[in-house]
DNA sequence: AGAACGACTTGCATCGTTGTAAACCCTGCC
DNA sequence: GGCAGGGTTTACAACGATGCAAGTCGTTCT
C-alpha cells in the first residue's frame, strides 16, 4: 500500500480511503488511486485489514455430512447469498460429532470466522447454555434451545401431515426410517419427525409398530438401503415407507426396486426436505418441501443482523413447508401449507 | 496474549512459544503457560498470525455448481484432507464464470487463501498463461494446461472404454447427451469425451448421428432430463444413451421411465463419475469410476507441497479410472483398467 | 484583506503475533 | 570462586491497514 501511495504521489491512509470508499477524495486524487492500484496490481492484504478491523469477513457453515445433497444444496445458497455480500465462507463438516460442534460454536475466532451457521445434530442445550461468550451462530434445523438464533421448519407439524397423507392414500401399516432409535430423544430433529408421525397414527386411531421402525442407521442412502433392507428381513408387511429425509427414502426406493416391490402400486414411500434429486428418481418422490434458499436467507440475515448488534435477544424464524405429492405416493400436488408453529 | 503472559509470570513471546509448540520451553513454565491459557480461555487471532506470517492457514476450493452430487463429494474430501492437516476450507463457487474463475487464479490473496483448488470450465489456457504471479492453484479436471499444476482422469480413454462397452452390449444407435454443442472445443471435458465416444465409434465402424448429440444443456438432471426430452421429441431411434456426467444420466434416466421406455430393455443408459447416487439409482447406473478421495488427495499433495516450494515446475497427476458396470446397462463388472494416459 | 470555514490529506499509533538477537540464568568445570 | 557454555526467556521491531486528531489548502463571508 505504501507503494501505491508512493506511485500515486499521495500518503497510504489515502490509499486506504479510496479502497474503503470512505467519503471525501477527490475525484483527481480517486483517479490517481487507482491508475497506481492498476498499475502494481496491487491486492488489499485481508490478514491486516482483519486484525485492525477485527472483522474477517468470513462466515462459516458447518454441516453434518457433507456429501449429501441437503448439504450441497444449502452450501450453494449460502455461499451465494454470501457472494452478493461481500462475504467468503468457510465450509466445515462436523461429522454429527458433539465435540466438533462445541468447538466450532464456542471458538469460532479460533477458526478465522466472524460467524457460523450451524446444522446441529446432537448439540445439546446445556452445552449452548453453558457458552460464557458465544460468538455469532445461527442454528438450522430442530434445535431445543433458546439462547442463540435458529431457523427450522416445523418438522412435527410437517411429518403429521405426511402420515395424513399416507393414510389418505390407503397405508395402513407404515415402515418409518430414521426414527433415530437408540438415540431417540437426544436429537430434536428424529424425534419431532417421530412425534408427529405418532400423533397422525393416533388421529388416525392406528397403533405404531415397532418392528416397522428403524432409526439406527445413517442419515443417507446408504442408510436407508440398509434400514429398507432390515425391515424387509425381518419379513414384515407393510404398505407405506415414511423416512424422514430424501437420502433415506432413495435408499428405500433403491432396494424395494431390486426386490421387485412396485412404488406405489404395492408400497408407497415419503421422504423429506425435497431436494432436487426428489424430482427425479422413479418414481418421483413425495415429500416435505420447503425454499431453501428463504431457509438460508433468513440464516443469513440473522447473521448478519448479530454481527452488527450482538445484543439482539435471541430469535428463530419458521420456514413454511409444503407436502409435495408426487409418484412415490401416487397422488397429486397439494398447495401450501401455512407454517403450523405460530412463530 | 499478554493478559496470559501478565497471567502466568512470562513473556508474551513465550506464550507464543508454547503455542506454536516451539521447542525450548522448560516443562514448568509450559505447564503455567497453559493453564494461564485455559484460565482466560484465550483463543489467538488468526489474523495476527496471518499477517505475521503471510500465511493464512486457508485454502480455497471452487467449483463450478455447488448443488450437484460430485461437487458435494469432492468438497466433502477436500475438507477432511484439509482437517486433517489442520487447514481450513473456503468454498467459492464460479458459476462457470470465467470472469470467476480469472479472479479466482488472479487474486488469490484478495480471498484470504493461501491457495486454490479449481475445478475450471471454461478457463482457457491463454489466461493462466498470462497471469504473472500465479498463486498456488491446482486445477482439477481437465485442462489443456501446462503452466499450473493439475489432477485429471483420463476421459477420452474411459468414454472411449465406455462406448465400447456400449457397442459389446449391442447398441448400435447411442445418443449423446452432454456433449457441449455450442461451444465444443472451447471446453476441455465435454470435448475429450466426445472424441473418446466418437472413436470408439470409429474403431466399430459406427458413424455418429448429430441428431442424437445433445451439448447445449446444463450439466445436471434437469439439464439431462432436458436433453433426453429434445432427443425424444425430435423423434428419433436410438438404443442407448451415454451421458457425459451421472446427473445427466440420471435426469435422462427419469425421462426415460416416465415415458415407459425401460432400462436396460429397450434402451441403455450410462453416466460418468460414479457419484454415491449411481448405485442407487433404478436401475443402477453403470458409469466411469474413480476413487474421488484419491483424486482430492493428489491434488490436495500437489497444492501442499507447492505452498512450501513455489519453484516446483508444474506437474500433471492422471487417477486411474474404471468402467464401472450396472443395471442401466444389464451387464456384470468389470476390473480397474490401467490409466491410459500415459503419465 | 483577514478570518473563519469546510474539504481534503497526512502522521502517528495501534491491532496481536512472531522472528531476531540479545539478555538471562543455571550448571559444570578449572 | 569465577567463567565458559548451554538452555530459556526476554525486548524490540515488524507484518499491512486504518481510526484518530492534527494538519494543509482553497473558499467564502464580512
Amino acid at each position: 500500500m505504501k507503494d501505491v501511495a508512493a506511485v500515486a504521489g499521495v500518503s497510504p491512509k489515502t490509499v486506504s480511503n479510496v479502497l474503503t470508499g470512505a467519503a471525501g477524495v477527490r475525484p483527481a486524487t480517486r483517479q490517481r488511486v487507482e491508475a497506481a492500484i492498476a498499475e502494481l496490481d496491487f491486492v488489499p492484504n485481508l490478514s491486516a485489514r482483519g486484525l485492525r478491523s477485527g472483522r474477517a469477513g468470513v462466515i462459516g457453515v458447518a454441516l453434518p455430512d457433507l456429501s449429501t445433497a441437503f448439504s450441497a444444496s444449502l452450501s450453494q445458497t449460502v455461499v451465494r447469498q454470501a457472494h452478493s455480500r461481500g462475504i467468503a465462507v468457510q465450509i466445515e463438516e462436523t461429522a454429527a460429532d458433539p465435540r466438533r460442534e462445541f468447538d466450532l460454536v464456542s471458538r469460532a475466532r479460533a477458526h478465522h470466522i466472524d460467524g457460523l451457521i450451524l446444522n446441529p445434530v446432537s448439540l445439546e442445550d446445556s452445552v449452548v447454555e453453558h457458552v460464557e461468550h458465544l460468538p455469532p451462530v445461527v442454528l438450522i434445523g430442530e434445535v431445543e434451545q433458546h439462547r442463540v438464533d435458529r431457523v427450522f421448519i416445523d418438522s412435527e407439524t410437517a411429518s403429521y401431515q405426511m402420515t395424513e397423507h399416507l393414510i389418505s392414500r390407503g397405508a395402513r401399516r407404515i415402515a418409518v426410517i430414521g426414527a433415530s432409535g437408540s438415540s431417540r430423544g437426544r436429537h430434536a430433529t428424529p424425534t419431532l419427525r417421530y412425534q408427529g408421525h405418532h400423533a397422525a397414527l393416533k388421529a388416525a386411531q392406528l397403533s405404531p409398530d415397532p418392528r416397522l421402525e428403524v432409526g439406527d442407521v445413517p442419515w443417507t442412502m446408504a442408510g436407508g438401503a440398509r434400514g429398507m433392507q432390515r425391515i424387509l428381513a425381518a419379513g414384515e408387511t407393510f404398505d407405506a415407507v415414511a423416512a424422514f429425509t430424501d437420502s433415506l427414502a432413495m435408499g428405500a426406493l433403491h432396494v424395494l426396486s431390486q426386490r421387485g416391490i412396485r412404488v406405489p402400486e404395492d408400497v408407497l414411500v415419503t421422504g423429506f426436505d425435497d431436494v432436487e434429486h426428489a424430482q427425479f428418481t422413479n418414481p418421483p418422490l413425495t415429500t416435505i418441501s420447503f425454499d431453501h434458499a428463504d431457509y438460508v436467507t433468513a440464516a443469513f440475515d440473522l447473521l448478519s443482523s448479530r454481527l452488527d448488534d450482538r445484543s439482539l435477544p435471541p430469535r428463530a424464524v419458521c420456514i413454511p413447508h409444503q407436502v409435495v405429492t408426487r409418484g412415490s405416493t401416487g397422488a397429486t400436488p397439494t398447495g401450501w401449507s401455512a407454517c403450523g408453529c405460530g412463530a
